[in-house]
DNA sequence: CCAGGTCTGTGAACCGTTCCATTCTGTCAT
DNA sequence: ATGACAGAATGGAACGGTTCACAGACCTGG
């Protein structure tokens, strides 16, 4: 209730309005003994800004949203991290919305930072955003994609080449001698899902006798993981895979917890090899070490960060694709 | 540039700016015909509200603030999850920092949410923040601790009996025979980990020929962890414990990491038994599946913004603190 | 036919800041 | 002494909504 304006400190050092908003935004224009004054009477007032009143007149914000697929994959959150530490040196914070998978909540994210009148958004999208963020570039909000290949897109991106990355991992399971892969993940209107079965798909089509099935999941989530991974199990062993390839870490846990906790005996990598994708922090502390495909989780959300300061700069800006390059990592549960 | 004011549409649908407002705030007080036009015109403009005008006039906003120790811990985003359901049933949105385990990060989402005025602010502080709460409160913005049993002070709380946890944890490796027990955390300024040491001294205190020792660690990190768990290796096997009490999961998987994969043969539980606390996912699809002390963290995110929202609407209301307690979840890292 | 009441819709004041044109003060060269 | 000029401080106009007292329009019962 006893907030202080901008008027009580003016009044109190005996300065104008305009002054104290100098002492604050332009301190070279004011004159020693005055900013003194001003300081102390903010001191002693608990004087803090208005965000919403310095917004209003300044029209843009010092925030950036940042909307990703599912704030529980860590591999999300080291891409946050390395955005915040970004936007930290340029005096910038990062609001974090959860799009949990779910469309509803990608989009409510998108209304709060559009009204909010954020200096531009990260987003990781679940679905096609592209009208959505057209229309906040019209009102000045930069917009870059993050983990996702939108070369197709007026919008710049920051992302890792997942066909690649699915390639690297089935020819990986291929070369290791297994030929029945099986691939678990979805939805497949996710991006990333798609495309590395696509990769998948390019890697077994050159090895005549190899096959690709696929094993559905509703989210990329270790619950998911683990009742595809029941499935597995509950097949005669003749019809089991002989390799699966999941389409993150989360799955590729929760396949593993089923397969050898809960499975009748199934050795991974004896009987099925396993190999995730994030290569996230836990992948090597499984019960069977997981081999995964690296991304730079970190340094995407730091590249993402820098293109859009530069593009809020100048909106005029040509789109850029960034893409880089998945690392395969070896551990155990290949067979390594 | 384009950006269109509630202005624009008045004047396309024919009708004075206060009935816009009414329209979008107090549909009830608008006749149908009118309302149509409105709708219509701002379909067409593609209107969306300033946000910052809005608050400024209403004086608050629809957003809580929430700040993690550490948002790659999955118990933190776990309890984000649960806060953010709770919200979106409120129409309310949760903007997340991540607080880092440093002072300096919290500081800064503390200013900003202050400067954003936000409807309330969820903390799961690191250090002593009541100071900065109190001012936040005279301001009209509620507070609530979260993950922190505060009844000392005058914000109500919500948390898990820490203390309670660390006995729990290690009245089970005592009762498995374990005597020289090492309590692998830090900062001790972190309130977590100092009750849960605490309880681990109580435990042990009970039985005259059990000793508790503290290995330290800068954070609660995998990384520290797996440090943490080197320098065990490193002694002679005469002077490592018999069982490791570790602050929270991300810690333990990285004493594990070290103890078994790193380590020169240390068998878990066969030499050291292992236990964590928080009973993250991947807690039980570790190399050694890891007994740990699981906490409702969902339910916590939950039940804290229920009581932010009531504080909010009365900030008259007396501080409350619910204590959840914690439950003991046994798996093979120690034997069970 | 009019007093009184209910609905709708109006218009202007206001929120707290920033920005800018203007005024004031003092210094210095002429 | 005066005009020019720089630096410091001022005052008021935005910014884009919300709110509220009030005005018309329309109905109803006496």
């Amino acid at each position: 209730m006893a907030s202080s304006s901008i008027r009580d400190v003016a009044a109190r050092a005996g300065v104008s309005v305009g002054t104290v908003s100098n002492v604050l935004n332009h301190p070279s224009k004011v004159s020693g003994p005055a900013a003194e004054r001003v300081h102390a009477a903010i001191r002693d007032l608990g004087f803090v800004r208005n965000g919403a009143a310095r917004q209003l007149r300044a029209g843009r914000s010092s925030t950036v949203g940042l909307i990703v697929l599912d704030v529980r994959n860590p591999f999300f959150t080291d891409l946050a991290r390395g955005a915040e530490e970004r936007a930290a040196q340029s005096g910038l914070s990062v609001l974090l919305g959860n799009g949990d998978e779910n469309r509803d909540r990608e989009s409510t994210y998108l209304d709060l930072f559009e009204e909010q009148g954020v200096l531009g958004v990260l987003i990781s999208p679940l679905g096609d955003v592209t009208a959505r963020l057209e229309r906040l570039r019209a009102r000045g909000t930069a917009a870059v994609l993050v983990d996702r290949s939108g070369d197709e897109s007026r919008f710049s991106s920051v992302s890792v080449d997942d066909i690649a990355g699915g390639r690297l991992a089935v020819d990986h399971l291929l070369a290791q001698g297994r030929r029945r892969i099986a691939f678990v993940g979805g939805p497949f209107d996710i991006r990333q899902v798609a495309d590395r079965h696509r990769g998948a798909e390019l890697s077994v089509g050159s090895h005549p006798d190899a096959s690709l099935e696929v094993v559905p999941v509703p989210a990329l989530t270790v619950q998911a993981g683990r009742a595809a991974g029941q499935s597995i199990v509950r097949r005669p062993a003749a019809e089991r895979p002989d390799a699966v390839f999941a389409a993150n870490d989360l799955i590729a846990m929760g396949v593993l917890q089923a397969l050898v906790m809960q499975g009748g005996g199934v050795r991974v990598p004896g009987d099925i090899a396993l190999i995730g994708y994030d290569d996230i922090d836990f992948a090597s502390a499984a019960v069977v070490p997981l081999s995964s495909v690296r991304q730079p989780s970190a340094l995407i959300g730091r590249t993402a960060l820098d293109i859009l300061l530069e593009e809020a700069d100048d909106p005029a800006l040509d789109a850029r694709h960034i893409v880089f390059q998945p690392e395969l990592i070896v551990r155990e549960s290949t067979g390594g």
